[in-house]
Order: C-alpha cells, then sequence, then structure tokens
DNA sequence: AATAACGTGAGAATTGATTATCATTTCTCT
DNA sequence: AGAGAAATGATAATCAATTCTCACGTTATT
C-alpha cells in the first residue's frame, strides 16, 4: 500500500457515513464508495460494508429494499419520505410528501404496517442530458 | 432422469406460464418452481427461467423488481395495480386500486413515467397462524 | 421410418453482492 | 515510548441467482 496522507487517515468509517448522510437519496456500498474514490477519499470496498452493517447495528442506518435490484442505506433520522428512481442513471432521490388513500388498499385480514412509494422515470439531469 | 409420464410431459413451458397465469401476485422463479414441484408437476429450474425469459421477450410477461430483493414476474395483461409483500412469508399479493397524489411528489425538472406502491406487513395466513 | 429442429433436465459455470481473512497500521491508554 | 485493541485495505471465500452446456427425448415434416 503506497504512502497514505495523514489527512485522509482518521477515521474511515466516519467518512463514510457523513458522505453518506450529505447524500440526496439513499446509496448502495457500491455506490457510496465510487462516491467516496471519485472524491479523492481512499477507502476500501470492505471498509464501507463494515461502516453500513455498523450503522445499520447501532440504529443509525436503515436498509432500503425495494428500489431497483441492490440494497440502499440512508440515515434513519429522516423524516417519512419516498423515492424517485431514475432509469438512467439508477439513482434514488429522496422526495417530500406522502400519498393518500393507501388503507382502503389493504385486503381484509392483511396487517399493513407500513408502505413504500417509487416514482419511476428520468431525473432532471439525465433528462437534460439526453 | 427417471421415466417421467407422458402426462405431464409436452410442453413445459406452457405448464410453467400457466402457473404463473393462476398465482395471486407475481412470483419469482424460485417460487414458481417450488409451487410447480410442490403439485406434483415435474419441471426443471432451468425450464422456469427459460419459460419467463421468453414470456419477457414476447411480451405476455413482466418482471417486477421493488419486491424485496429478487425479481418477480407476472402476466402483462392485468391491470395497474399494486402489491402487498408478506414480511413473514415473503409473498407478494395483487391488490386492487391505486393511490392519490402521486404528480405533487415529482421534483421539478424530473419525468415521471410509471410508479409502484408497496404495502407491507403481514398476509392474512401468517397473520391467523402468529 | 428418417431427419432435422426444438424442448428439456441436471448440473456446471458465471456473475454480482457480501462477508471473511490476514498482515499492517492506527488508536488508546498508560 | 510501549502494549494491546481496534480499524483498514486487498483479496479470497461464500452465497444466491441466473445462465450455459450437453446428452437425450419430443415434435414436425417429409
Amino acid at each position: 500500500m503506497q504512502r497514505a496522507n495523514q489527512q485522509q487517515r482518521a477515521n474511515q468509517q466516519l467518512t463514510v457515513l457523513r458522505a453518506l448522510g450529505e447524500a440526496d437519496g439513499p446509496l448502495s456500498a457500491r455506490e457510496l464508495w465510487s462516491r467516496l474514490i471519485g472524491s479523492g477519499k481512499s477507502v476500501g470496498l470492505a471498509t464501507v460494508y463494515r461502516a453500513l452493517q455498523r450503522g445499520v447495528e447501532e440504529g443509525t442506518l436503515e436498509s432500503v429494499e425495494g428500489l431497483g435490484r441492490g440494497v440502499r442505506y440512508e440515515p434513519k433520522d429522516r423524516e417519512h419520505h419516498h423515492h424517485f428512481l431514475c432509469s438512467t442513471c439508477d439513482h434514488a432521490f429522496d422526495l417530500f410528501g406522502c400519498v393518500e388513500g393507501l388503507d382502503s388498499l389493504v385486503p381484509d385480514g392483511f396487517q399493513m404496517t407500513g408502505h413504500e412509494v417509487v416514482l419511476l422515470g428520468t431525473c432532471d439531469a439525465c433528462g437534460n442530458a439526453a
């Protein structure tokens, strides 16, 4: 391993969690890792996984399924929201607000404990780049 | 391979597609395969995959992501609907009806082309079995 | 019946995501 | 500074889902 400078040493996991906290939506481990590398932070993919796993164990992070294939993570302290999944860049964006009329969809005998709403389409950037 | 009886020979892929058509919600390849085996139909998992792949290519099936991890499949001719995902048995049930107020969630500059709503909780059977 | 194209099942191979391992390095505390 | 605990990065191992391969059965056509 090449000489790493002291600046970006320290607690790498904090670097990871901070980056996730600044994201505009839930990120997968790889997505988060790419962003870190892209912004010049040298962290191992394994460390990203470790940070995410630990965040979930400690209750500060939440894993989000239902957005395309993989699992994504987001800070748990965000208030109730949903996501917009861009089919071009595959990034998930946080949305604000919720919807009406969910209760009426629940079949007799079923107990609803939560819900997810995902809007699909093209994000601003991808739409303009077309 | 043990002697298979002629009755259930013929076009196995049709058997697969028929079973999917009779399901009360989208099924994963494995889920569909299990059901077939469970009901005495001897089909190979590879054949299930072939039938699903072909169904999608020919436009009669649609793959559904966003329900837990894997990919599930459903006939494309069903009218617009959403799903209830039971956290106990992991089965996805078709629901009827839709919700209000989706448009207002779309951020400026984003183009929405579709949406998914997933209700989470416990299905009737699992709730009673508890 | 003969031939060729297609369908099938079993299991191997591939793939992508996640976890485990291990030699170092960094931290913490004294 | 020194000792032991924890963190880190590279990469190997694991695991589940999906695809591929191939020997053989089936169907269609003649």
